[in-house]
DNA sequence: ATGAAAGCGCTAACAA
DNA sequence: TTGTTAGCGCTTTCAT
């Protein structure tokens, strides 16, 4: 416990050493718009390194990887002189050349929608749980539902070779990942299936949590029920669809297509649609959401009408309990997807290899009120 | 777009010849419990190097170097047997061999509480997408507030040679980074300061927020007001108390010590300390909370109970608005916290070296309707 | 326009 | 117990 203090001009004097801008040195995520590298000028290179540990302990090289290491083999005074050298040039082992001698980077990519969606973010939280029970690190990027920054995100994680990866796809052909699975890379696609390759999934039973949730308002009374889902490219929101076409037909309540709605999140679309399918002659009594940003946007809709209308959202969300009423939901376990994703992806890694998986999760209908109003004609 | 198959049989071959066990290949995070590493078993060592690039393309190793990296001189013939080859073997750059060589490793280590608080997510998303303005990976953990945990990723992320550091502290002494800033890891610390170091922060201004809001409430007509806050250990909290008393003081109110808890976010622990709050001869009649996990779990108690009671809460939450009464609250912007942390981050790897400097965002106060109630006594 | 050689910092294999 | 050598896959330097 030495207070000791590093001489202001120490941290100074690094950082003046560095190359003058960043993007010179090194890209990751191909961006074609910058130009390629050029000026070489070291980052580390002041940094102490094994042979330098080597030296001032007076021992070789392999001495101070087995100390560094804890491997066997070394006496108790070598070893004390050897850390004596290691904290006094404050050397820390350079990962990036264990790592491209061992050939494993213990490290795991996740690619997903958006890191801050509340949806996405217990899951990514959970990945990086079980990673880290298995001492990876997890480099996480978001592809904002696009899948060309989803390629181009995976691409650049398998560059740096992630030994596996975990990906909520944007993308509906992941053809370009299989001359790295192929490689090895351990993949183990969330939330959504891959598009045109075989690989691990995990999903929610999307079908069967939409078919429940609309069954539920057809038994509460409603026959004409407005369904506002993501956008058709996403699969999960297909699904939903399929949910609610099934239920419907199983009551044997036709489907108006004004009562359909796919599109994008944003809360004006959303808007826009819903007041369609409630204002006219025959507005419909009952809306499904398709999912948590949808739901939540049409809960401010609604708050702001006058005549109620029932309302049942897929997935839960916080808070939901304590609108009023409080919304019904058909709810996902998004950190359970996450944990089975990893779980699956470290399996892998250990050396399973039998068939690709597909596990199915199933949802929870949570009546709270929203969804148990009845038909206002 | 050629719709090739990659025979199922390569897959399985690849995953069978890894070695068996994941641990055993490498560790990042130290675990004194797992023993070290042994078995060698390569891992992308069936992948493809730019010297089988070159042996198939009869050309120079170097000259796929610059076919690979975009660089000038290469006839365009041979750059195009160059880049058949590449298709032919499935070729990808192999980056660890590059950060190795190049000193550079083009990635940014971001250390926080819990990556799914939704606090955190959206300051997280912010870093994440000013590192892709800047060509740079992020790689993230979450301390789960244990100072050990946070030193732990930290250090791994300095050994994996990161470019740079954004760092939610849950630790009080960060000594143990002088030398990683002193060979030039670039460090910037967000919501919290950095303990015992000088560095760069990105704050916001909890004390005056916190005073504002309990103004506020002084200024609808409360005299007795709680306050219940995160543990003392977080800086955040403390300064949030001290702008509780400051505006106590200037209201010339006195502060009943049984009127202060400050604690764990645990719902129990923020329940027990507000029953005893308002209970008694002389209750509370107003609440001021330290941060949105406690506002939310206020919310949850408030809405138990029969008498109206005034709540400010620290940091906005999604639906505050739609709660009744709808939540006043003390806003900060954690997307722009992340922000401003990522690019004062970028600023210093660009190579600025003036002074460590200290950041404070302003909040801003929203009142909705909870903050405005009137005391019931 | 192209390539051969050196070496980034580490670990593996093998000596001593 | 300890050290020496080779080489991971790439970029850099300097030839040609």
């Amino acid at each position: 416990m030495t207070p000791r203090t590093t001489p202001p001009g120490d941290a100074r004097r690094a950082r003046r050493a560095r190359r003058r801008t960043y993007e010179q040195g090194l890209e990751t995520v191909a961006d074609p718009a910058r130009p390629a590298t050029r000026s070489p000028e070291r980052r580390y290179g002041t940094r102490p390194t094994m042979k330098d540990v080597a030296a001032r302990a007076g021992v070789g090289l392999k001495t101070v990887s087995r100390v560094v290491n804890g491997e066997a083999g070394v006496s108790p005074d070598t070893e004390r002189r050897v850390q004596e050298a290691i904290t006094a040039l404050g050397f820390r082992r350079n990962d990036s050349a264990r790592i491209l001698r061992k050939g494993r980077t213990a490290s795991i990519g996740l690619v997903l929608e958006d890191l801050a969606d509340p949806f996405y973010a217990p899951l990514s939280r959970a990945v990086e749980e079980v990673a880290r029970t298995h001492g990876a690190l997890l480099i996480n990027g978001s592809s904002a539902e696009d899948p060309d920054r989803e390629r181009e995100l995976v691409l650049a994680l398998c560059a740096r070779r992630v030994d596996g990866l975990v990906i909520v796809p944007a993308s509906d052909d992941h053809r370009y990942l299989e001359p790295e699975i192929a490689a090895g890379v351990a993949t183990v696609f969330v939330d959504r299936p891959p598009g045109l390759i075989e690989a691990d999934m995990v999903l929610s039973d999307s079908f069967t949590g939409a078919r429940e949730g609309v069954a539920h308002l057809i038994a509460h009374g409603h026959r004409r029920i407005g369904f506002i889902g993501d956008h058709p490219k996403i699969h999960t929101a297909t699904e939903r669809l399929r949910g609610y076409e099934a239920a419907m037909a199983e009551a044997g309540l036709p489907v108006h297509p004004s009562w359909l709605a796919l599109g994008g999140t944003e809360p004006e679309r959303v808007r826009v649609d819903a007041a369609s399918m409630l204002s006219g002659a025959e507005p419909v009594t009952a809306l499904f959401a398709g999912n948590n940003r949808v739901t939540v946007t049409l809960v401010r809709v609604l708050a702001e009408r006058e005549r109620p209308v029932a309302l049942v959202g897929f997935d839960d969300f916080e808070l939901a309990d304590l609108l009023s009423p409080p919304v019904t939901v058909v709810a996902q376990d998004p950190a359970r997807l996450g944990r089975s994703a990893a779980e699956l992806l470290f399996r892998r890694l250990d050396g399973a290899d039998d068939a690709p998986r597909r596990v199915a999760q199933p949802t929870r209908l949570i009546a709270r009120g929203s969804g148990e109003l009845a038909p206002r004609d």
